[in-house]
RNA sequence: GGGCGCGUAGCUCAAUGGUAGAGCAGUGGCCUUUUAAGCCAUUGGUUGCGGGUUCGAGUCCCUCCGCGCUCACCA
């Protein structure tokens, strides 16, 4: 045995030992079920009214719960996917010799099948009068202590599985034991599933492009590298899929979408995973207007799907999702806030004085981009509560955006922000090969200044736009983030079945 | 990576530098409609790892490990 088994593990691990000794297998490989906890009761409540109803008999699997033993009889409940059902065991039903076995042999934790009828008891549950029952899988290990009631439909937890250090390293134990954190990762599945049916309705293409790829691109972002062993080659985990999809667009598709992993090697934080999931599209022949009116549409549409109202609470505020949302100019907003006019300061050096007669200080060597960025995550994005799209970026920080006619140092690009945080991030997409080729070098070069690791220029996608490529808007979200809107947890981690944590020792 | 905080029984938490405790869970017993069931008894600890100060360290100091918050980073 690998691991050091507490005393409660070796208590259980005893009573395996106990029931093969009685030709009892503690974990059969089949299972019997005639309903779900919540059909059982469903069935129960439509017949329970009529006096000449047969009983309904009900086989039902699941796990332990709860036990109540008082004497002759005793009370559980055991929990399915769909809810829960007590138990109800009494010395006349089972027989002494069961009701003993029962008692001796099951422990909170464990899979089990009971059969009975369904009844009402004195304090009004919905109840299996049990006249037989099988373990199904014994659980060795005690889930940890989780006692909790239902009142008025409300569970309500009096002790559960708390350090959120043991909740992420034992997602399954978390899961087992707290019913919000499954509700959560059911309410996850249905926000991917309402992106792909909206998508989809879109007359979207959902496609898959690779994980491994030869260069990395699409994002600035440290990669991570990984080796293939034959080919002797470097490979890295991709950052994002847009040169790709893009590369679709070269080939004839009008309208495709991803939904997948993205990997980037750099700090995690409470929104910030190394692994996370993202969602890309890009749509031939649309710019970043319409790319933002399809936007509002889709996360409408999602909210519709998922609350059945566009209305939905984060961090004590209610946050409204009804198309159209506020519209702030970058250029406009930080006029604004701080009064000052960044078309005023077409360089670096020139926007850093103005900064600096605010009492804003400005990291050496940074770009006028990285300047206008930096200015606005600190004043501006803390302040879009309600969902707002914060719209035409500078150029240097922006290489794969077409720039807006007649003004070379601004991109057609807008980033949406709700609860203060970044979603997503589109613009109309640089379809040009030469000038993208030129940003591609200007970028290379504002990285050495940087004293950045150099970015590498991915020769295939501008020989695919070569071919030439259809004007198109582009979109990328952050899904996890969403997910932590609509749940109200503010923890990437929470939202992350199994986020990623050191290793311990 | 920086700053701050935390790490005690399976779980949730106590313990002025002076014999490591409680509730739940577990074990044994009583209890035939309970529901955080109740009552009686009882088991359970390398106080994250390692070092130091001290007559004496869960407590004070240092290294390391992990977690949380926060800052930095994140086109």
């Amino acid at each position: 045995m690998a691991a050091e088994l507490s005393n409660l593990e070796q208590i259980r691990i005893e009573k395996i030992h106990a029931l093969r000794e009685q030709g009892v297998e503690p974990f059969p490989s089949r299972a019997e079920r005639t309903h779900t906890a919540q059909v059982a009761i469903e069935a129960f409540e439509a017949i329970e009214g009529y006096e000449n109803a047969a009983p309904l008999i009900v086989t039902l699997t699941g796990r332990l719960r709860s036990m109540r033993p008082m004497g002759k009889i005793t009370f559980a409940h055991i929990e399915d996917g769909t809810g829960r059902v007590q138990l109800f065991l009494r010395l006349n039903d089972v027989g002494e010799e069961a009701l003993q076995f029962f008692s001796r042999n099951f422990d909170l934790g464990d899979f089990m099948q009971a059969t009975g009828s369904m009844f009402r008891t004195r304090t009004g549950e919905a109840t299996v009068r049990v006249e037989a029952f099988r373990m199904l899988a014994k659980a060795v290990t005690p889930l940890p202590a989780a006692k909790d009631e239902i009142v008025d439909g409300e569970i309500v937890q009096h002790a559960t599985l708390n350090d959120p250090e043991t909740r992420f390293r034992q997602r399954y134990a978390d899961l087992a034991i707290n019913a919000e954190v499954r509700a959560a990762f059911r309410t996850r599945s249905a926000i991917l599933r309402a992106l792909r049916d909206f998508m989809d309705s879109e007359g979207f293409l959902e496609v898959e492009t690779p994980i491994l790829q030869p260069i990395y691109g699409g994002a600035a972002a440290q990669p991570f590298v990984t080796h293939h062993n034959q080919l002797k080659q470097d490979l890295y985990l991709r950052i994002s899929f847009e040169l790709y999809l893009k590369r679709l667009l070269v080939g004839g598709f009008e309208k495709v979408y991803e939904i997948g992993r993205d990997f980037r090697n750099e700090g995690v934080s409470f929104k910030h995973n190394p692994e996370f999931t993202q969602l890309e599209f890009y749509w031939a022949y649309a710019d970043y207007e319409q790319v933002m009116a399809l936007t509002e549409q889709m996360l409408a549409f999602v909210a519709d799907r998922v609350f059945g109202k566009r209305t939905f609470m984060f961090k004590g505020q209610e946050i409204n999702l009804d198309p159209p949302w506020q519209r702030v100019e970058l250029r406009q907003g930080l006029l604004d806030k701080l009064g000052i006019d960044i078309q005023d300061h077409p360089t670096s050096e020139s926007l850093a004085g103005a900064m600096k007669a605010q009492g804003i200080d400005s990291p050496p060597g940074a770009t006028r981009g990285k300047l206008i960025d930096l200015l606005g995550s600190a004043y501006l994005e803390p302040t879009f509560i309600q969902p707002t799209f914060l719209y035409n970026y500078p150029r240097d920080i922006s290489p794969l955006a077409k720039s807006i006619p007649g003004d070379p140092l601004t991109v057609e690009r807008f980033e949406g922000f709700i609860g203060g945080m970044e979603l997503c991030n589109a613009f109309t997409e640089l379809n040009d090969p030469l000038d993208q080729e030129a940003r591609f070098v200007e970028m290379g070069r504002d990285y050495d200044a940087a004293d950045e690791e150099h970015h590498p220029i991915d020769e295939d996608y501008l020989r695919a736009m070569r071919y030439g490529m259809p004007p198109n808007g582009g979109f990328g979200l952050g899904v996890d983030r969403l997910v932590m809107l609509l749940t109200d947890q503010h923890s990437i981690r929470e939202v992350l079945l199994f986020p990623h944590l050191r290793n311990k020792e």
